[in-house]
RNA sequence: GGACCGUUAGCUCAGUCGGAUAGAGCGAGUGAUUCCUAAUCACUAGGCCACAGGUUCGAAUCCUGUACGGUCCA
C-alpha cells in the first residue's frame, strides 16, 4: 500500500540485478536512491533521482542512464508514462488503476493503514518525562510527554517493539531536600513558625503533603530524630507527588512503565555498572584539569575515580564518586541506562528538556562505554513552551511556587487539543501558543481544522445514507465502487495526499520527528476541505449526487479512505477523531 | 570563557539522510456559500533562505568563519 516504497524497492532490485549481470559497475550507492513525489505535481506522481545518484560512479551521464531506466520502468504495471526531465530526474505517472488499488487497500486496512514492518520487531526503549518526584508536572514536561508518547507510537507503527518508560529520580539529595521540606511544613502545620531553607520546595502542594502526614500520624514526629523521620517524610512526599504525576499523565492518555532509581541503586546497579566499566578498562584514578575560563571557587585539585568518557566523544572525563564517597548523579544514570541494556534494549531513545542539553555527550559516551558499544543512546531535545492567554503570558514556574498546574490546563484545553498543539512545531524550536486560540473554532486552530475535515466526512456519509437508504456504504462494499469516476482535480489531489501517509509515518519515525505527522494531517485536511468546497461551487462535484449511486459510491470510497487516513494519523498522535462538531458547545473536542 | 540549538515572505512556521521555478497559514487584495453552516475554498501579491567563503554536476540543506538570538555548564 506504500506505492513509493514498492517502486523504490523494485527499482533498487532491478539495479542490483544489473550490477550482478555486469551491466553496471560494483559499489554503486544504491541506498541513496529515492522515489518521492515531485515537488511540482505537474511533473507526475513519482520521481526518482536514481540516474543522477548513479551516473558519476557508473561513469556515464545522468540523462543517458535515465533513458535506459525509463525503458524498463515503462513496462511496470503501475506506470502509465515516464519521462526524463531536468538534470536527470525520471518522472513517472501512475495508471489510474494503481490509485484505485491503493484506495481499496486503505479501505481494507482501516486504521492499520500506514503500518509497516520496517523495525522488524527490534526492541526500542523510549524514555520520556522522567520529571523529579518533587512537585507537579509543568507544561515543559507535557511537551516531552507528548513527544515521547507519539515517538513511541510511531516506532510501534513501523514495526518496532517499543517500551515506554519513566525514570523516577527517587534517590539522592533532591528527594532528601523534598523530605526535609515536607518536615518543615509539617512543623508549621502543627503550629510552629518556620522559614524554608535555600533550595527547599516552596510550592503550596508541600503544605498539603505535610497536612496529610499530620492527619495520619499526629505529632509523633515532632521530637523524632532526622534519621527516623526523613525516610518516612521522603517516601510519603515522593508517593504523593508521583500519584499526582501519574494522574496528570493519565489525563493526557499517557501510560508508561515507571522505573525507580532507588530500586536500581539498592540492588547494586551502580556497582554493577562501575564494575563493568572497570572490566572494560574505562575507569582510572586521576586529576581533572580545572574548567577553562574563570576558575570556580569550589574547584579543588583532587585525585578521584574517573570514567574515560572522552574516549567516546565527551569533552572531559567524568567523576563517578563525590568527595564524600557517595556516587554522582551521573553514576546513577549510567546504572539506569546499563540496566536498560541488560533488559535487551540496544536502541535507547531519551526525550529531554532543553535545559539538559549539556548532558547529551556524556550520557551517550556512558551508554557506548558501559555497553562496549553494543547499545546506542539517542537524545531528542524538546525546547521550552511559552503559554499565553488572550495575549498575556501565563506563568508556570515550579520554583517560584506560583504554579498554574498542567492538570488544570489539560482540563481546560482537553488532552486531544493539547497533544496536537504540542506537535505543531519542530521539537527543537521554542513553542508558543495561546490557550484562547487552541480552543477556538476557526482554521487558525489546527486541531479544529483537522477535526472539522474528519467530521465533514462523517456528515457526508450520514447524508448518503439518507439519499440512498437501501445502499451499502460500508468499507467493504465501497471497495467495489467504480473508481474510474474519480476525475476532478480535487479528487486527484486528495488521492495523492492519502497515498503519502505511509512514507510520512516512516520518515517521521526514522527522523525522530513526530511533528511531521501533525503537519501532514493539516495538509490532508486541506485537501479534504478543497474537495468539499468544489461541491459548493458546482453541485455536480458534491460527494452525494442524488441521481447517481455509482458516482456517489466512488466519492464515498475516496473520502472514506481519506477519513481512515486522518483517523490513523490522529490516533498516532493520541488524538481522538470526532464525528461531529457543533457550534456553541462548550467542549468542541 | 565553553558546549549545544536556532536565524527561510510584513508575522508564525514547514522544507523528505544535497535535487527541478524554495512552500503553507496569518495579515493584505479579489471572488465563491450554506452535503456541517464563510467554522470553509479558489485566485493575486509578497524571498539576497542572517552574512562571507568552501565542497560538487547541483547547496536553504554539508564544511569553516562572522553577526545576532536562546538554553545549559562554569
Amino acid at each position: 500500500m506504500n506505492l513509493f516504497a514498492t517502486l523504490e524497492t523494485r527499482l533498487k532490485a532491478h539495479l542490483t540485478t544489473l550490477v550482478a549481470q555486469g551491466g553496471l559497475p560494483e559499489g554503486l550507492p544504491i541506498d541513496r536512491i529515492t522515489v518521492e513525489p515531485p515537488r511540482d505535481a505537474s511533473h507526475g506522481d513519482f520521481a526518482t533521482n536514481a540516474a543522477m545518484v548513479l551516473a558519476k560512479p557508473a561513469k556515464t551521464n545522468p540523462r543517458a542512464l535515465a533513458e535506459e531506466l525509463v525503458a524498463v520502468i515503462a513496462d511496470w504495471d503501475e506506470i502509465e508514462s515516464t519521462e526524463v526531465a531536468g538534470p536527470g530526474f525520471i518522472n513517472m505517472r501512475a495508471k489510474p488503476g494503481a490509485w484505485h488499488e491503493l484506495l481499496r487497500g486503505v479501505l481494507s486496512a482501516g486504521e492499520g493503514y500506514g503500518a509497516s514492518t520496517l523495525g522488524q520487531g527490534q526492541l526500542v526503549n523510549v524514555e520520556y518525562v522522567s520529571a523529579n518526584p518533587t512537585g507537579p508536572l509543568h507544561l515543559g514536561h507535557a511537551r516531552g510527554a507528548v513527544l515521547g508518547d507519539v515517538m513511541a507510537a510511531l516506532l510501534a507503527k513501523v514495526g518496532f517493539d517499543v517500551t515506554r518508560e519513566y525514570y523516577i529520580n527517587d534517590a539522592g539529595a533532591q528527594v532528601d531536600v523534598l523530605g526535609r521540606t515536607a518536615y518543615a511544613r509539617y512543623r508549621e502545620v502543627l503550629g510552629e513558625t518556620i522559614t524554608l531553607e535555600e533550595g527547599q520546595y516552596p510550592g503550596e502542594y508541600m503544605i498539603d503533603i505535610a497536612r496529610a502526614i499530620a492527619e495520619r500520624d499526629g505529632d509523633k514526629w515532632m521530637s523524632a530524630d532526622e534519621a527516623d523521620w526523613l525516610p518516612e517524610f521522603r517516601a510519603f512526599a515522593i508517593d504523593y507527588n508521583m500519584t499526582q504525576v501519574r494522574r496528570t499523565l493519565a489525563d493526557m492518555d499517557i501510560d508508561q512503565l515507571f522505573i525507580s532509581e532507588r530500586s536500581i541503586v539498592e540492588t547494586g546497579g551502580v556497582e554493577r555498572a562501575i564494575e563493568k566499566l572497570t572490566d572494560l578498562g574505562l575507569m582510572y584514578w586521576g586529576v581533572l584539569e580545572p574548567p577553562k575560563g574563570k576558575k570556580p571557587d569550589d574547584w579543588e585539585e583532587r585525585e578521584q575515580l574517573l570514567f574515560r568518557s572522552t574516549e567516546f566523544g565527551d569533552d572531559v572525563d567524568r567523576p563517578l564518586k563525590k568527595s564524600d564517597g557517595s556516587y554522582t548523579y551521573f553514576a546513577n544514570d549510567i546504572a539506569y541506562h546499563y540496566d536498560k541494556h541488560q533488559r535487551g534494549f540496544a536502541e535507547q531513545i531519551d526525550i529531554w528538556g532543553e535545559d539538559h542539553k549539556g548532558y547529551i555527550k556524556r550520557m551517550q559516551s556512558a551508554v557506548a562505554g558501559v555497553t562496549d558499544k553494543q547499545a546506542a543512546l539517542e537524545v531528542i531535545i524538546c525546547n521550552i513552551v511559552k503559554v499565553f492567554k488572550n495575549g498575556e503570558p501565563v506563568k508556570l514556574s515550579k520554583r517560584a511556587g506560583n504554579i498554574v498546574t498542567l492538570e488544570s490546563m489539560v482540563s481546560e484545553i482537553g488532552s486531544s487539543a493539547l497533544r496536537f498543539i504540542m506537535l505543531t512545531r519542530r521539537n527543537n524550536e521554542v513553542l508558543e501558543f495561546d490557550i484562547a486560540e487552541v480552543t477556538a473554532a476557526t482554521k487558525d486552530n489546527p486541531v479544529f481544522y483537522v477535526q472539522y475535515a474528519h467530521a465533514r466526512i462523517s456528515s457526508a456519509l450520514r447524508k448518503a445514507l439518507e439519499a440512498f437508504t437501501d445502499s451499502r456504504i460500508d468499507d467493504t462494499s465501497l471497495c467495489e465502487a467504480e473508481f474510474a469516476h474519480l476525475q476532478t482535480r480535487e479528487e486527484q489531489r486528495l488521492i495523492s495526499v492519502v497515498a503519502q501517509f505511509p512514507r510520512i509515518v516512516e520518515s517521521a519515525a526514522l527522523a525522530r520527528e513526530p511533528h511531521r505527522v501533525a503537519f501532514y494531517l493539516s495538509d490532508l485536511a486541506g485537501a479534504i476541505h478543497g474537495l468539499w468546497a468544489a461541491g459548493n461551487v458546482n453541485p455536480a462535484n458534491r460527494i452525494v449526487v442524488d441521481d447517481s449511486l455509482s458516482l456517489t459510491q466512488a466519492r464515498l470510497a475516496l473520502i472514506r479512505a481519506a477519513q481512515i487516513t486522518l483517523a490513523a494519523g490522529l490516533r498516532l498522535l493520541g488524538v481522538v477523531p470526532v464525528e461531529e462538531l457543533r457550534r456553541n458547545e462548550q467542549e468542541l473536542f
